[in-house]
DNA sequence: CAGCTGAGCGCACACTTGTGCGCAGTTTTT
DNA sequence: AAAAACTGCGCACAAGTGTGCGCTCAGCTG
């Protein structure tokens, strides 16, 4: 499996896909042709399918691969979390995931992009994958409400409103300056907080 | 101005808008020929330029157009609050922005796809448009907030978190089946409950 | 009434698009 | 050493693309 020519083939199939994520950066997606992305990679149109069926096969390559990066984003913040002591949950963890957001802002753009955009096959692979990052999320949350003795009612909304926010506003900041950015940070770290606070207030009976 | 002319030209400007939202459901906005267009307006191809300069001109005059449209949602919210008597503000007006969305999906959905998309032209006009949605939402807020004697901490930030979630929830929902939609709208109101409720929790003086 | 304006059309052009086919060269397998 | 497998290429083709140009003729203006 080391042989010489799968590890070609394997950086190929990469050079294709960092080069359909450069040109969505700039076109978008959804108006990538297979010819532009080929020439992009230094490869022969027809070369392409060597390695996918089709461009949209390409795209769930893609969305699959924003998607386990993302999950090692929760375990870092976890671990962070933990060991440097101190500094809030809250701050950590979103100075994390925006860390990621922005060296991978191609990649992320895509997500968001098309999340809300094109087929439906896209839109429910990244509706998954935005749902298992939620799903640990949700776990994070609840295992500290415990160790903290304050109860959450409702973590699965609280989260899903927090990664909401940040997902978006932080796509949003991938365009700003660096200044900018860092204002936007803040928000979502008060928006974020708000969310929480809420949660907390609500009685841990409570019925929405 | 009310000439016959200039009523034909308006009617087939509307063909024009019409035909590119039920393309862009299928197919997504982005991969939209001018060709396609014309053809679902039953329009010769070169006859799209008598109305718009380009297809991105047409894609901001929809864009424009969801935002006006959007507006008015807010209001009309505003004035069932208010005339419904009781019924909580924030069940009222999320109800009354669901109806809007599922029933102009469409376009509702152009809206979430290309604010995280395509050409940066496009994601400023849409963020320029849900800006503009916030800042009525935000004076909504304080205005409850005095006559209530509740007073909130950071209107704007809980405005914001309110509109991400609402949109974003709420463009997910059109994909599903009627009965799957009723159970986002209930996530959605409790989302918005906690943010309100953190809002509140938060002293007057709370600084993020 | 005559003359002008402008919406809509058809034609034409130069590109770009996805993809099928068969060949080259290299690596892996026999 | 011979054969098989496979990546990558060039070529070809039909289909679709944006857009310039000049015509028609309904409807407005004087």
């Amino acid at each position: 499996m080391v042989s010489r020519r799968a590890e070609q083939k394997i950086q190929t199939r990469r050079a294709i896909m960092d080069a359909a994520l450069r040109l969505s950066a700039e076109r978008g997606y959804a108006s990538l042709s297979l010819r532009q992305i080929a020439k992009e990679a230094d490869i022969a149109p027809t070369s392409f399918y060597r390695h996918f069926e089709d461009v949209d096969d390409l795209g769930l390559a893609l969305v699959d691969e924003v998607g386990t990066q993302l999950r090692q984003v929760v375990r870092q913040a976890r671990r962070r979390v933990k060991t440097s002591g101190e500094g809030s949950v809250v701050r950590t963890s979103i100075e994390t995931f925006m860390e990621f957001a922005t060296s991978n802002a191609n990649l992320f753009r895509l997500l968001l992009g098309e999340g809300a955009g094109n087929s439906m096959t896209f839109r429910t692979a990244v509706r998954e994958e935005v749902g298992r990052f939620t799903s640990e999320l949700i776990e994070t949350l609840e295992e500290e409400a415990n160790k903290q003795n304050r109860p959450l009612a409702h973590a699965e909304l609280a989260a899903e409103a927090m990664v909401t926010v940040a997902f978006n506003l932080g796509a949003s900041a991938l365009d700003r300056t660096v200044a900018e950015r860092a204002e936007i940070v803040k928000r979502i770290v008060g928006e974020v907080r708000i969310i929480m606070r809420g949660a907390e207030a609500m009685g841990a009976g409570w019925e929405p």
